[in-house]
RNA sequence: GGCGCGGUACCCAAGUGGUAAGGGAGAGGUCUGCAAAACCUUUAUGCGUCGGUUCGAUCCCGACCCGCGCCUCCA
């Protein structure tokens, strides 16, 4: 498996370096809001790389990071008056309920900042020894970019030639360079007297810096050299460079040997932000009645090197390439006389390395959606013809699981989530942003819809298409379509 | 200003130094009680613009135009 590696600028392989298992660090989520499509994005193609490579037969260790404590949760939590606690552990909970909708593989560790101040205040002392962290008179530490010679080698910045003060305030900090940047900040009471959340430590009271986190759990969970680190692009500075600042200038190890950055989103052609009017979180989408399943797939079509322009139409485009998709492998799931015709057997090889080599070149997934949309083409061009034989719906059902394996969109769980949403909705008094149609489509349980459905069969049989075309309509109404087939009639939610 | 990415049909979107994957949408057809689904046909002499290299460029080089990202919290 090929990557591209954003230390080197080029497609590189992949593979563990001690030989068992891949180690890969991925940025978490900090647990401050709902999360939205940009950040699913982000852990979709992270999920499509585990997946494939589990699929290669790779073992994986994945460690993805919690971020409990972080300046805008102290301040939210402040607000709702509730400890810091309290405040994420609603938030984390919904990120993976989400995480789940979308079909995303829970990493092998997922660990907790406030769980791990310990290590972090260890890896401080570290670099404090070796004089490269240091104290403000404001008691906060700092990390001394000076003292790292080789900060700037994965975002590629020239720090020569910028004049520090060109973007921030200098005064404003104790700091000795103005690009150093926190390990550690002092405690600080807020403007009504509070005191923030903070821990007693060696290096006095206080809360972690962002970057030291990841540095030292990384390490915990994955050593201090280890196979992959991913993340957003946005992440790559500061975040990811001082990262590697503070381990490598404490290890004197290469910290990740490969980097992995996805790219943004856009929404409808701009940068997702609230005050656009264009940001989404999968719950607004969900009681929108749009599927899981096609903005998992939407999101994970343009592979995660590119841009993806997210819109509404894309999103109708998904949902019908799903649809497409389950459809064919329902029919592939029929009877088909014994044997096996040499030319369709070909077609579905064919498409399995169509798709293996697409996702082994640097996760390639529109090409692989593309060789497996040529696998339905041939493959219900085939059953239309009489051609189709049980030896090769076999194969094409296993190149359809391979698939499956990672695009994870064939088994419908679209209504369950979806009610879940509205669940949710209700629960946070909410339910006046879901749309009516969801309500409607939803309110009809399966049993409902199915008794209808054989009433309908009963009328078409005494041949009383008035009343079957009736039921079908009254059905069509709450957003339920009916196909007829040889083998009976499917339903399914519009 | 510095660093980086992209501009491919109505829309989304792959890709390659030898003449354009795939999906959606539209049109026509097959099938069907009617629908739906499925299939077939069809939609870029063309891949931002202008030069250059080459037998040949959408793909390589240069300039320009446009869009976007990072440089500050951000997936």
């Amino acid at each position: 498996m090929q990557l591209f590696n954003t230390m080197s600028g080029r497609i590189e392989p992949l593979a563990p370096s001690d030989g068992s298992a891949l180690r890969m660090y991925a940025c978490g989520p900090t647990v401050y809001d709902y999360g939205h499509i940009g950040n699913f994005r982000t852990f979709i193609h992270v999920d499509v790389l585990r997946r494939y490579l589990k699929q290669c037969g790779m073992a994986v260790r994945h460690v993805m990071n919690v971020t409990d404590v972080d300046d805008k949760i102290i301040r939210n939590a402040a607000i709702a008056k509730v400890g810091i606690d309290a405040y994420t552990k609603k938030f984390e909970q919904a990120f993976f309920e989400d995480m789940e909708a979308l079909g995303v593989e829970r990493p092998e560790v997922v660990p907790h900042a406030t769980d791990n101040i310990a290590e972090m205040v260890t890896l401080i002392e570290e670099l404090s020894a070796q004089g490269i962290a240091y104290q403000a008179d404001d008691g906060s530490w700092y990390f001394r970019i000076a003292k790292f010679q080789e900060y700037g080698k994965l975002s590629k910045k020239d720090f020569e030639g910028m004049e520090d003060g060109a973007r921030i305030d200098v005064d404003e900090y104790d700091k000795d360079a103005a690009r150093d940047f926190a390990l550690w900040k002092s405690v600080k009471t807020d403007a009504n007297g509070v005191r923030e959340p903070a821990w007693e430590t060696a290096l006095g009271a206080g809360r972690p810096g962002w970057h030291i986190e990841c540095s030292a759990m990384a390490t915990k969970f994955l050593g201090e050299s280890f196979d992959l680190h991913a993340g957003g692009e946005d992440l790559m500075f500061p975040h990811h460079e001082n990262e590697i600042a503070q381990s490598e200038a404490a290890s004197h190890q290469t910290f990740a040997r490969h980097w992995m950055h996805v790219r943004f989103l856009l929404v409808e052609g701009r940068k997702m932000s609230k005050s656009e009017g264009n940001f989404y979180t999968l719950r607004d989408l969900l009681l929108k009645g749009h599927r899981a399943s096609a903005i998992r797939l939407l999101l994970m079509s343009v592979p995660y090197r590119h841009q993806l322009n997210f819109t509404f139409d894309g999103l109708a485009e998904s949902t019908h390439a799903v649809e497409r998709l389950r459809t064919f492998a329902e029919r592939m799931r029929g009877v088909f006389p014994e044997g096996l015709d040499v030319e369709l057997a070909q077609a579905s090889e064919k498409a399995r390395a169509g798709y293996d080599a697409a996702l082994s070149n640097d996760l390639n997934t529109a090409e692989a959606k593309a060789a497996i949309f040529d696998l339905v083409r041939a493959g219900n061009s085939a059953a239309d013809a009489g051609t189709l034989r049980a030896g090769n719906a076999a194969a094409i059902l296993e190149v359809l699981e391979r698939f499956d394996g990672v695009f994870a969109v064939l088994v419908d769980r679209d209504a369950e989530i979806t009610r879940a949403a509205l669940a949710w909705a209700e629960r946070e008094g909410r339910l006046e942003e879901a749309s009516a149609e969801v309500v409607a489509m939803l309110s009809l349980t399966d049993a409902a819809i199915e008794a209808m459905v054989t009433e309908r069969t009963k009328a078409k049989k005494m041949r009383n298409f008035a009343r079957a075309d009736g039921l079908r309509n009254e059905l069509l109404a709450q957003g339920i379509v009916l196909e007829d087939s040889k083998d009976g009639v499917r339903w399914k939610r519009k």
